[in-house]
DNA sequence: CATGGGATTGACT
DNA sequence: GTCAATCCCATGC
């Protein structure tokens, strides 16, 4: 075993800032649908802007459950997101998934969306759920053995650069940098302005 | 039991 | 740039 292959495995093992940064050029599948993940954000029951920071509830428990599940809530009344949970069993935390590139069932994912343009499908927590079909009814459901399916990054795609930046949307613990993108990837939820990418 | 606030998106000015 | 849609649930009375 040499390169990337074991990097979803891996992440899953890892402390969840460190597990956001090996999750992004994994890919995650549901039916017909697949994707690159190009952003990711980490969140940690220390920290307020974490859903586990309120403790265990009944919206709450699958983050403290043990790594390899995934946690789906609703969010805005509306939108579905899609979660990592990582750490041992009794810590919550979770990697947000941002933002995808479309990798396969293109169509179908154009279908649900009722959009065409390839940056449109999956560049946004919400879209990419509704892209994939992936909703509340998948919440604590294994990503190793489920019907959403963690894994490896495509041979022909190795991992990334990163772009590190505070988290989007969130009002408490903005200080964070705990976004990662792939560098210049389309897909991601918000780009950069040209010129802010230097270094 | 009532209230308020979102880890967002799409439409519109 | 602004704003409404829409629902789960944490919080507080």
């Amino acid at each position: 075993m040499s390169g990337f292959a074991d990097r979803h495995l891996r992440a899953l093992e890892q402390p969840v800032v460190a597990a956001a940064e090996l999750l992004v050029g994994c890919t995650i599948t549901h039916g017909e649908t697949a994707g690159i993940i190009v952003e990711t954000e980490a969140y940690h029951e220390s920290e307020p802007a974490c859903h586990a920071f309120a403790g265990l509830t009944p919206r709450t428990w699958p983050l403290f459950e043990a790594p390899q599940i995934a946690y789906v809530y609703r969010s805005y009344g509306i939108h579905a997101l899609l979660n990592v949970v990582v750490e041992p069993a009794g810590v919550g935390a979770a990697v947000l998934i941002r933002a995808l590139e479309p990798l396969a069932g293109i169509e179908l994912m154009r279908a649900r969306r009722g959009r065409q343009p390839l940056t449109d499908l999956c560049s946004g927590p919400g879209k990419l759920t509704q892209a994939l079909g992936i909703g509340l009814d998948l919440d604590a459901t294994s990503l190793l053995t489920g019907p959403i399916r963690l894994g490896p990054p495509p041979p022909e795609r190795p991992p990334p650069a990163l772009v590190i930046g505070p988290r989007i949307g969130i009002t408490r613990a903005i200080e964070l940098p705990w976004r990662f993108c792939a560098v210049g990837n389309r897909n991601v939820s918000r780009p950069w302005p040209r010129g802010l990418l230097a270094a």
